[in-house]
DNA sequence: GTGAAAGCGCTAACAT
DNA sequence: ATGTTAGCGCTTTCAC
């Protein structure tokens, strides 16, 4: 910057004006310092402008996701990133892989980079660690899973009456013998899932007992290993459950490898690509992650721009899409 | 840091000292300076940090993708990420759009943030804008795509090796109708595939002039018309070549919806989630997109350590799957 | 309309 | 083993 102010024969705060275009600047030195800038090739230190400036934004969010290899994931990142994006502001993702670890570590990471505020899908049981980091005034907003015991912005789907709907179904169609496969119970859009499976044998006055609830289950490979124990079992389910969209895919492959896909029902939480060609095709509630991101990101947005906000939770709507796999009647 | 150097009754180097864990410090100022930062909940400011030091390396990598919700991206994303994570390193992806523009926009943005390298995806055609960004010191990597007239490390597949070797398996079983569904044939990736299917031909001594090429392709639904018109006129393609992930998508879509799957072959680049339970199971050309993020973020780190390297191009070998549907004979 | 001085929070270089 | 001074590249403040 000295050297452009050198070169244009002008002082440094002039160039910092130009680049910043403020008022109060004669057109012709303007000219003069941008020649200059494009002659030495010069990009101002963002670190530099950041670190001195009022308020010391870095222009950054900071995005906690399970993996940024994960379709869901990647709609939620793509949703943050366009909002994001039409302010000039870019997106630190990282992936947690459900790990409480990796998660404070991250969160810690945001606060020594001084980002301007974090979105996260938390991974933790007890989040009371983020209430320092709240204090500190680094803006939070929750995204697919609320946290438990802090009052903050979260934007979630309706996991628990969504579960329920779907689960009435299967039950309307003669299903008991249900398997509900998840992930980890702590993780809350499991455990709020897996009630609203269980509100829908409450209200149709249905016992559980012939119901079987599967957690921790953390990958394509695994889910479809526990579903093929079940379903070589003496008594297989007549119905599945897919709690999460790579539960789902691993349900697919135990159904399909041995040839029940057109004989148990199943449902999965989120959509899957190439769902609706399948045969039969699958059944499964939409969640939209993409607007998930962007609402979660115009939320932080409305609260760096000052907003003084009562914590907030925002629900989108999920879609029940029936294709098939979920119509399929249980045995009588 | 003036605040804990106070606390603990030290200089503020010390605190710095103690943090960075440089030698020379004797234990028990340590533990004073770490009380006191528990105490006030201190963390460093890397900014500052990242200002001041000599190298001046902001532990931020930049990786320019089509799109952050491309399961092919998210993939490559996630590789870059396991290596750069091992080294405190983070990940800033941004999305193209297959837009020149903003490739530029974003490389510009990267600069001002003075981020350590930049591993791209490369969207424009010319790339001569970047020697600048190369003088100026800022290590690149090209990924997926080798950019023309620039010699610098490149990480792909062996895009047109592996699109002949599935073109070929489709004339060896008699198609000579073969459709070939690309992106814009700017993009390096969508040429060399083009020229394999060409060079296939070639080799076969069979002339090109049944074929039909379409480019410029750009969504799964994009594809899925361009084929949908293709299947409806008079003389349909008799075998598909689905040039990448979401055009093999649309393909599929157009397929299916036309009860053709059985009757028209279909080979498509990348692999799919789900391909090997559709009825027939999609025959791909399978890349490993973390793998060439893996390598990209090596090859970007043995630079960042010092190597003064050669620009070299690494490929990354793809895997032919033949599922049935790449394998259904041409109508005699 | 422009520039000089001070300082953001940290670390390099040199004390001691 | 610790502290002091200077300065990274910018923007604020204030003077002209």
């Amino acid at each position: 910057m000295k050297q452009v102010a050198a070169l244009a024969g002008v002082g440094a705060k002039t160039v910092s004006r130009v680049i910043n275009d403020e008022p109060r600047v004669a057109p012709e030195t303007a000219a003069r310092v941008w020649d200059a800038i494009r002659a030495l090739d010069y990009h101002v230190d963002m670190r530099a402008g950041s670190l001195r400036r009022a308020g010391g934004r870095t222009l950054t969010l900071g995005l906690l996701v399970s993996s940024v290899d994960n379709p869901f994931a990647g709609e939620v990142h793509r949703g943050v990133e366009d909002v994001a994006r039409a302010r000039g502001v870019a997106v630190l993702a990282v992936s947690l892989h459900e790990d409480p670890v990796r998660e404070k570590s991250a969160v810690e990471d945001f606060i020594r980079r001084r980002l301007d505020g974090i979105i996260l899908s938390t991974t933790s049981t007890d989040v009371s660690y983020l209430s320092t980091t709240l204090i500190r005034g680094m803006p939070m907003v929750f995204i697919d899973r609320r946290p438990l015991g802090l009052s903050v912005d979260a934007v979630t789907s309706d996991n628990r009456e969504a579960a329920a709907l779907a689960t009435r179904s299967l039950i309307a169609r003669g299903h008991r013998r249900i398997a509900f496969l998840g992930e980890r119970s702590t993780i809350r859009t499991s455990a709020e899932r897996h009630q609203g499976f269980l509100d829908a044998f409450g209200e149709a006055g249905v016992p559980t007992g012939e119901a079987t609830v599967i957690f921790g289950l953390s990958s394509a490979r695994e889910a479809q290993e526990a579903l093929g124990a079940l379903l070589d079992s003496d008594q297989p389910p007549t119905a599945v459950f897919g709690g999460q969209n790579l539960i789902t895919v691993g349900a697919l492959h135990a159904l399909h490898s041995r040839g029940m896909q057109h004989r148990i029902a199943l449902i999965g939480f989120d959509d899957l690509e190439l769902a609706d060609l399948l045969d039969p095709g699958v059944t499964v509630i939409r969640q939209d992650p993409r607007k998930l991101g962007r609402v979660a990101a115009e939320r932080m947005f409305s609260r760096l721009d000052g907003g003084v906000l009562a914590p907030e939770h925002i629900i989108v709507p999920t879609e029940f899409i029936e294709r098939g796999s979920g119509e399929i009647l249980a045995p009588r």
